[in-house]
RNA sequence: GGUCUGGUAGUUCAGUUGGUUAGAAUACCUGCCUGUCACGCAGGGGGUCGCGGGUUCGAGUCCCGUCCAGACCGCCA
């Protein structure tokens, strides 16, 4: 028997019983003529003493030869803690050790096994296996289990059934790059591994399993962010016999469970908005509502003075900074600069100071007068002490810069809360997109997504402003989820195929299976898919997901304490009938 | 593919205008210490200043290249 208790467990009402417990050793403190060593494992941390007067020599030298996390086992008795320590739970207590085993000894690990470690990213990541000996990181995966868990009871109480579907598949030319797998069995062929299950999750509403859910990897060979690594997880579900609104609340009932059961905060009906007025409002589809900070467009009032900087522009819109009158001429000229950068691509910006006493001041009071300036700060709901920041150009070009500049100021001034939640649902997505790149349009979400039905016949005339039954649910400024309404009969797939660009050979050959299937009696059905390591990281109330994943690539892809990816040997290559054709 | 930031002791970092023997904290080692728990005290060891080249009497410091790490843009149906 290695252990009786766990190192947390121990407390005042356990005194005088004899214990054996196993851990790691957290820490020595060797006054001399007594020797203290936490020991710590997953559920807490005892103290350990050895005392010479009531320790055999022996196990007094024992103690001496520990270093910071020996794995040992120990046998004594609980006792009472002469000066006691509150800041800990097992704090009354402590164990006159007995008998001791050294189970392993261990090298001094290159960074602290402490909650406030002095190890850096690089160094954690190569010794992650004691990275999660560290509380912050071992209680995010726990955290993570407690959402997979309650997600996992939320469904299955709803009758959603989890299927496991292929890793294997078949790569597909829309979408992201596919991680690719040669096969060995099938010389010059290769699989992809899935960007999603959306293909299988449709077919299995054709195979009649009504509601679906897998809590399951996907892959995407693009380049990673702090947020976004090549292979990532999704709750991904689907329902058959549904429309838009039986989907938005079933997924409203699990966001709203969750937020309950792991964070115990009630929030009441998501609001919901369309994709046009996100855009409109917040200049993108996915806005943090914690703070207002809304757009307003200033076309009508500010143009055509003699101010040519506005006139010649597509959008002007402004925002309210509350309290931002503050600013000195230094910060806001520096707020200038940053939205200067290349990463913003703002020509400059005009501000405009919303005084205590109802007067303006702005950089631009040659061509505007004060009852001008008040139109402007009506329009942004700009108060007194508010600095009003506006900027031109370009519709969706300006819309994105004041998105990313309304984003930077509420960080900075401490408005996006951890422990604040704003979830909405964002509505009437286009169906599809524009790509300049190579002159067609893209499906925006996913080509199995279904236009409104209603406008159907917009297709034929005006294909950019057909919308779809497509919603994403948003979560403090972050896409947590998104799904659709999906097509299911062969002409209207087919149709979509068509808008794509696919000629028919080549929509058969892609999704000839889909499209069969479509001809046995598929029923309406639609889904979604919700991207689980960005969801528990917001949950958690951290900005990186790679603190809740248990081994992360780094922004390289790469995972660099096993090393990977890393060549393969020719024999391997010959097997599979690859040759190298590697760039400079 | 691009922009920016960083790389100095095991670790986290400082290092001024280019100028003596490259420092601090922490970790580690030794000794002391009669209740520690961020223990304390005294002492000690520890450096290819990422790598290569250049400028200079002299480079951690300046220049060029390169590698690695991080953030962002492009990309991510």
């Amino acid at each position: 028997m290695y252990r009786s208790h766990k190192c947390g467990d121990l407390r005042a009402q356990h005194i005088g019983e004899e214990v054996v417990l196993s851990g790691w050793i957290q820490k020595i403190r060797d006054k001399g003529f007594m020797v203290w060593a936490d020991l710590r494992d997953r559920y807490g941390i005892t103290q350990l003493i050895f005392d010479q007067e009531r320790s055999t020599e022996a196990l007094m030298e024992l103690s001496r030869t520990l270093g910071r996390e020996f794995v040992v086992q120990i046998k004594g008795t609980v006792i009472e803690r002469e000066s006691k320590n509150p800041d800990m739970p097992t704090g009354d207590i402590e164990i006159l050790v007995a008998e001791m085993t050294v189970l392993n000894d261990a090298q001094t690990p290159p960074f602290t096994i402490e909650d406030e470690t002095d190890g850096g990213e690089d160094l954690r990541m190569k010794y992650r296996y004691l990275d999660i000996r560290r509380n912050p990181v071992k209680n995010n995966l726990i955290f993570r289990h407690r959402v997979t868990n309650a997600v996992r009871n939320f469904l299955s109480a709803q009758d959603f059934v989890e299927v496991e579907t292929p890793y294997l598949i078949k790569s597909t030319p829309e979408g992201a790059r596919d991680f690719v797998v040669p096969s060995r069995m099938n010389e010059g062929q290769f699989y992809a591994l899935p960007q999603s299950p959306q293909t299988f999750k449709q077919l299995l509403m054709v195979g009649g399993l009504d509601k679906y859910f897998q809590i399951v990897k996907c892959f995407r060979d693009e380049d990673l962010r702090a947020d976004r690594q090549p292979e990532f997880t999704q709750i991904d579900c689907e329902m058959s016999f549904v429309t838009q609104e039986d989907i938005l609340n079933t997924f409203e009932g699990l966001t709203r469970h969750l937020l309950k059961e792991i964070n115990g905060v009630e929030v009441g009906a998501f609001p919901r908005m369309t994709f046009d007025d996100a855009m409109k409002r917040y200049g993108n589809d996915k806005p943090d509502i914690r703070f207002g900070m809304e757009f307003g467009e200033l076309n009508d009032i500010a143009q055509h003075k003699e101010f040519n900087v506005f006139n010649s522009a597509e959008l002007v819109v402004g925002i309210a900074v509350p309290g931002a009158n503050t600013f000195t001429r230094k910060e806001i000229d520096k707020l200038i600069d940053w939205v200067k950068r290349p990463q913003i691509g703002a020509k400059g910006m005009v501000y405009v100071r919303c005084n205590e006493d109802g007067s303006f001041k702005s950089s631009v009071d040659k061509f505007y007068d004060q009852a001008d300036l008040a139109a402007w700060a009506e329009r942004t709901g700009a108060k007194a002490g508010d600095l009003i920041g506006v900027l031109s150009g370009d519709l969706n070009a300006t819309r994105a810069q004041m998105s990313a500049l309304r984003m930077e100021l509420a960080e900075r001034l401490g408005l996006r809360k951890a422990d604040e939640f704003a979830p909405l649902w964002v509505v009437d997505f286009p169906l599809l997109e524009w790509d300049e790149d190579t002159e067609r349009y893209h499906a925006m979400h996913h080509p199995f997504t279904s236009p409104k039905p209603e406008q159907i016949e917009l297709l034929k005339t005006d294909p950019g402003a057909v919308k779809a039954n497509a919603y994403d649910l948003v979560l403090n400024g972050n896409e947590i989820g998104g799904g659709s309404i999906r097509i299911h009969d062969k002409a209207t797939q087919a149709m979509m195929f068509d808008y794509l660009g696919f000629t028919p050979e080549e929509a058969k050959a892609q999704f000839g299976f889909l499209m069969n299937a479509f001809e046995y009696g598929a029923p309406p059905h639609g889904g979604i898919a919700f991207g689980l390591d960005r969801l528990v990281s917001i949950l958690g109330g951290q900005e990186t997901i790679r603190d809740f994943i248990a081994f992360p690539k780094n922004n390289s892809g790469r995972d660099v304490m096993i090393d990977a990816p890393a060549p393969i040997d020719p024999e391997q290559l010959d097997e599979l009938s690859l040759a190298l054709n590697l760039k400079e």
